[in-house]
DNA sequence: AGTCAATATGATGTAAAAATCATAAATCCT
DNA sequence: AGGATTTATGATTTTTACATCATATTGACT
């Protein structure tokens, strides 16, 4: 169940998801990252671009990386549901 | 063999050698994405700081996309060598 | 409905990335 | 070694995120 991103909507989704199935607030997780809640409710909706560094600081303190993988990779989690 | 990344300096490592695995030059690989080679060049060089909209225009000009992934979690990748 | 917590958002100043020009430096090839 | 290609980098302008203040708005709970 990792998450894809290939935009920004889809990566403030996927942060959304990872900061709430910790039970943290954005105020919480800002602080965490060392960034502010206006900071994590922007990047949340995609209000705006944001910065590499800010990312990976939210990633960080989500315990989350980021795998760049070839978008025509067949993955097995993909074949799960193939039959 | 797909590519971790918890720094941009990881990022800009990645995205150089996925580059050369496609044999696009700085240039090419710049206008593919709509920007710049002097871009391109700071990125993988990690010169300074990127701005997500434009990691993800060269994922897309590569053909890549980002996996958010728990960085605890163990992949079969990590398995192989384990024995 | 009313309260409290959480999220969204207005405004401004600063810092930094990208655009855009250029050329220097490094790498590759024969 | 010499020439061509590729990458790095200097300088300036424009654009935009982040910091920082604040408050409005939404959502959850009793």
């Amino acid at each position: 169940m990792d998450q894809i991103a290939r935009t920004t909507k889809d990566l403030g989704n996927t942060l959304r998801r990872a900061r709430k199935a910790q039970n943290l607030t954005q105020a919480e997780l800002a602080s965490r990252a060392g960034i502010w809640q206006r900071t994590v409710s922007n990047i949340e909706t995609s209000a705006s671009g944001a910065k590499v560094d800010t990312i990976f600081d939210l990633l960080a303190a989500l315990d989350l990386e980021l795998h760049i993988v070839p978008r025509s990779k067949i993955r097995p989690s993909d074949l799960e549901d193939m039959f």
